[in-house]
DNA sequence: GTCTATATTTGGATAGAC
DNA sequence: GTCTATCCAAATATAGAC
């Protein structure tokens, strides 16, 4: 079943895509959540700011799961990051360019005003970097390009976040793709040709 | 000289940068400004959102200018591309990771609450895009593939700032730099290799 | 038209009934 | 330990003196 601190945490991650840590408020999360206001200092005794390390944290792991089970499901890793950025336009469409990556925005805020949500922000960039990282090591990368590769990849679905929700189209997003698919594919090992 | 509308966008832009649409007070504007309150509505009658949006305008204009002028004074569009990236990384250290995109933040932000701000940062990246792909495609890049370069260079730019601030390390931009590099040489014309 | 004092709303957080 | 009523500070915005 699903508890009350869950639902106060979904609700939290869910706010957060979309307005932000500060534009997200205590009342507007208890709201969505159908939570009593009490139950979030109950649950979250130290206030807002303990209760944004944790949904960081959790959305944080939720997405490299995602990744991993995408990944994992494809017939090979160029397959994988493929199904992946072609289900991030989707959801972006899906949502009407409301639902995009869930740490950017707080990891924007929060990174000159926050030293916990900063520290939380980098530990799952990080734990991403190093998933990612040893997807491509494990598809026949060489250690330090597949971190490249990783950051890069990271680094441009963001930033195709950004443009897409500014501008409503997914233009961004195709474009991050193929290139992405591009530069992996340059950093596989030769292909043997079966048949 | 200096008008007290010239320190009150200024202003405003700087704390953007850092904190955020939502993030950023009226009283704290107009103290980094040395304004008194009442200026800025005076000189933003309808408030926040209309100087959010000239705060907008103003500083994509002034980075499109940056980054034209950057390029203009490389000996070619490769060395021209470095030297934005490099510069980037050198004002993200020398910030102590407080400057960068002064877009990105306020883009995320907004893009669900504020239809005209919204458009405002559309309509920034899409002058970006616009301006990136016409230096491509004056180096010799074929027009499709000079603006999704462009596109690509802004994602990667735009997601190396989110990391960069997050981790407090400039690796993710090195890497956008590199990989841009790489994408941009395989599209232009081959070299003349003079002497 | 420059500036100060204030109105009004909303923010995060708490106290205490049950 | 669940929930409601309330507190206090800070937000945006306005009114009106000068």
């Amino acid at each position: 079943m699903e508890t009350t601190k869950d639902r106060i945490l979904n609700a939290t991650a869910e706010l957060f895509r979309r307005y932000g840590y500060t534009g997200t408020g205590m009342k507007q999360i208890v709201a969505q959540a159908e939570a009593p206001f009490g139950s979030i200092y109950h649950f979250f005794p130290d206030g807002k700011e303990q209760l944004g390390r944790d949904v960081i944290r959790r959305s944080g792991e939720m997405y490299r799961d995602l990744f991993e089970t995408i990944v994992a499901a494809a017939p090979d890793v160029l397959t994988g990051v493929q199904d992946f950025f072609t289900g991030a336009a989707e959801v972006l469409r899906q949502s009407d360019y409301a639902d995009a990556c869930p740490i950017a925005t707080v990891a924007l805020e929060v990174a000159s005003t926050s030293e916990p949500l900063r520290e939380a922000t980098a530990d799952v960039f990080e734990s991403w970097i190093a998933a990612g990282a040893a997807r491509f090591a494990a598809a026949g990368v060489p250690r330090s390009q597949a971190r490249e590769l990783a950051i890069q990849l990271i680094a441009v679905l963001e930033g195709a976040f950004i443009l897409c929700r500014a501008t409503r189209t997914t233009e961004a997003m195709d474009v991050a793709c193929a290139h992405t698919l591009a530069s992996l594919r340059s950093a596989l090992p030769a292909i043997s040709t079966t048949a």
